[in-house]
DNA sequence: GCATAATTGGACCGAAACAGTACTGTTTCC
DNA sequence: GGAAACAGTACTGTTTCGGTCCAATTATGC
């Protein structure tokens, strides 16, 4: 239902408690920080290590910390590196469309990820952070939207 | 991964194609015109038409018409009958978020959700049809895009 | 008016992906 | 040398998705 994991929340969560911290912080205190269970929110860090979203130290007195400021990591970098790469469809680049040569509509797809992308780069995790939105989206709503469903017919 | 099912991708390939027709179509020559499978046209019709995306005509000479032109369904439309609300978090409006108090950030997902929302509301079917994009969106891209990852940090 | 055929409507089931957990190994500090 | 903390792998339960089947409905032809 276009909702992204929940693994995803709790990395938004856990880094944006991460950048309150100056020092390096342990999966337990960070699950305790954050509500998210240990097991859970230790995956989620490891992941982001990974993809060197945070930076790991081994070892006793070891811990996490951000490899970025907040304001530099935006929520598209971090969907992408808990869920994968940000394509709505598997017909794009090559995808397996069976249908591909009756369905008219080429890549044009392309075209709606390239907005979703677009959006998605354009909010930090700064933003998160601070309840103010800054205007780089062009219509933007302040967070508490009228609610109404957006379509259009 | 952020990315819609398949039934949504299946939907509006099958809108479009329906858009073309003026008379009343029945799922198997949409299947045929498509390529998509007859059962799963047949289902994704049947969704589109309990939301009055599309109308339908039961028994015999029965079949499928566009409720509405193709220029007033948006993406969002199709994507909310097929996958359900757009909201990237089950942590919205009073969802069940355990670690609501320690998390930090209240709604702040609400403003994603508005961002995407934004996006998908201003692409029509009439857009995919057309290879042409319209300006509507600040920043979109032409439909083939570089392809790089847009992470921003 | 009745039988028939065509088509949608709703329910059901199997498969795949995901979230979460547990365990073992490696590294570093005390 | 012992303890603490990350790294990697494997496993299990749950949910969701994709696909299929059967029942309800309506127009057509006789």
């Amino acid at each position: 239902m276009l909702k992204l994991s929940k693994l995803t929340d709790y990395a938004v969560v856990a880094l944006v408690r991460l950048g309150q911290k100056e020092e390096v912080t342990t999966s337990p205190v960070l699950s305790r920080s954050t509500g998210i269970p240990e097991p859970t929110v230790a995956k989620v860090l490891k992941i982001l290590a990974t993809q060197g979203i945070v930076t790991s130290q081994r070892g006793a007195r070891g811990g996490y910390r951000l490899a970025h400021p907040l304001e530099e990591i935006s929520i598209a970098t971090v969907i992408q590196a808990i869920d994968g790469p940000i394509s709505l469809t598997t017909c794009v680049d090559g995808g397996d469309c069976d249908a591909r040569s009756t369905c008219g509509l080429g890549g044009q797809w392309d075209m709606v990820n390239a907005a979703i992308r677009n959006a998605l780069s354009a909010i930090t995790l700064a933003d998160m952070k601070n309840h103010t939105v800054t205007d780089r989206l062009g219509g933007l709503r302040t967070p508490s939207m009228p609610g109404g469903p957006a379509a259009t017919a």
